[in-house]
DNA sequence: CACACTTCCGTTGTATACAAGGACTCCCGC
DNA sequence: GCGGGAGTCCTTGTATACAACGGAAGTGTG
């Protein structure tokens, strides 16, 4: 008794909590009980997050979570930092009102901090960065951020992340606090200062993944394929033990 | 004969080639017939589309390609801008081997253009900006960009765009030209020019669409909405005479 | 003649049935 | 004991059937 965007939105809002982690398998008929439909949508929620490219299907395996590379991860936090400095490079000031949700947003931050209510507060951490795209007036540039984020949150999850959910929010406090006062070029630096942070407490030298440098020392040599409309597949799965993953914060 | 992703190349391809006009219907029984399959892979190569923004459907009545508003136009040009200038900024220089795909693209363009080759043209013409994204090394905001620039044909088409296959791949030969050179900023700023040249080609004072301020006029006052997992649909289908659609190009 | 109501048709929405392929296990041979 | 092979089960892939709803046209009435 759910439409196919709710499912997406759920599976989505569980990545963003981290409660579902990279690699986890996503059987059709499971959710499709779970949620008290047929297949038939369960199977279009997923292809629209494989369209965004949060999970992946391997034919007559399975539907997956995606389990970013470290090529990927280092992309994802090239394309936030591009996009996020990008938009506040070319803002003169914010609207008073869209200050006011963002002081609210980060006020709720730091209560689920408190309460220690991690699902609540990772997801709030990330969220962060979404309402400040669209408060800047680009619900597009917003939409694509919900995405990257999606996709950062399973990376702090895949590699580790030693970045401390205070600190984040001690960041967006800051960074708020230099949009108040309409200093764009200091949001913009904190900005810049923040997702370096964030990415600098990846563990992605010796990756979580024991494949990975095997994976990228066999991929097939760079063809000289024509960018086309599609995705192509970018890479195969790899069997990775059911990680504990119950630890530490990114965003 | 063909599978979900080929079909949702097709489409894309044609929005590129300016094949497939704004507002356009795309019934799924005709596109079965015409890939012949069963309207189930019709349904899952749409779905993905609206996932990526490129068409919507609106129950029970039918799929259509999106008719981007004057609002979205602005959006749609300034995440383009954020995107293509913050990644020539973060650029050290382009591998010698991309310069060289580059140039060879460029080379194309100018034998379209020559061959008088319209749809060719128009693709390579925007099909440039994916290629300069993925020769940056990031093929996420490559593919996020693929979906921006069917989105700029799409909202060209619209609003009947004076700029000239001409001159666009003119300013994509110096920006190349920039690029060989390892001038960065030169190329960062001859981006932003040329960017900004499309857009003001663009009519988008008293729009296309007559409805467009009784819309945005309507439009219900800004709800607190929380940003959540799935995209909103963001505006109503207006009829929109089928427009002759058949006049200049963008990128 | 105009307006409203009703009926029909065409569209998408959802479920289900069946096909196809892969992985896992169990068994047999060596 | 170990390796190989066959069979079974479980998964997704695709098509089709039917339901639900909206729009348009035709008809009847004021």
């Amino acid at each position: 008794m759910a439409t196919s965007p709710e499912i997406a939105q759920r599976i989505v809002e569980a990545i963003l909590a981290q409660k579902l982690a990279p690699g986890e398998r996503l059987g059709e008929q499971p959710l499709a009980d779970l949620f008290g439909v047929s297949r038939t949508l369960v199977r279009e929620a997923l292809t629209r997050l494989a369209a965004r490219g949060i999970v992946t299907v391997t034919a007559r395996r399975g539907w997956y979570v995606i389990e970013p590379s470290v090529a990927e991860a280092r992309e994802a936090f090239e394309a936030r930092e591009v996009i996020e400095t990008g938009l506040l490079r070319r803002l003169k000031r914010l609207p008073p009102e869209s200050l006011k949700r963002l002081k609210g947003h980060v006020f709720r931050e730091r209560q689920a901090i408190r309460d220690g209510d991690v699902g609540t507060r990772t997801y709030l951490l990330g969220d962060f960065h979404v309402c400040l795209a669209e408060a800047m007036g680009n619900a597009l540039l917003g939409d694509a951020l919900r995405d990257l984020t999606a996709r950062t949150a399973l990376i702090s999850m895949l590699y580790q992340s030693s970045h401390e959910a205070e600190q984040s929010c001690r960041e967006h406090e800051a960074i708020v606090a230099a949009l108040a006062k309409a200093d764009m070029r200091l949001a913009e630096r904190l900005m810049h200062e923040h997702l370096r942070a964030v990415a600098a407490g990846l563990d992605l030298g010796k990756a979580a993944d024991p494949l990975e440098k095997l994976r990228e020392a066999l991929q097939p040599v760079a063809a000289d394929k024509q960018s086309l409309g599609e995705k192509p597949p970018r890479r195969k799965r790899a069997p990775l033990p059911p990680s504990p993953a119950t630890q530490e914060t990114r965003s």
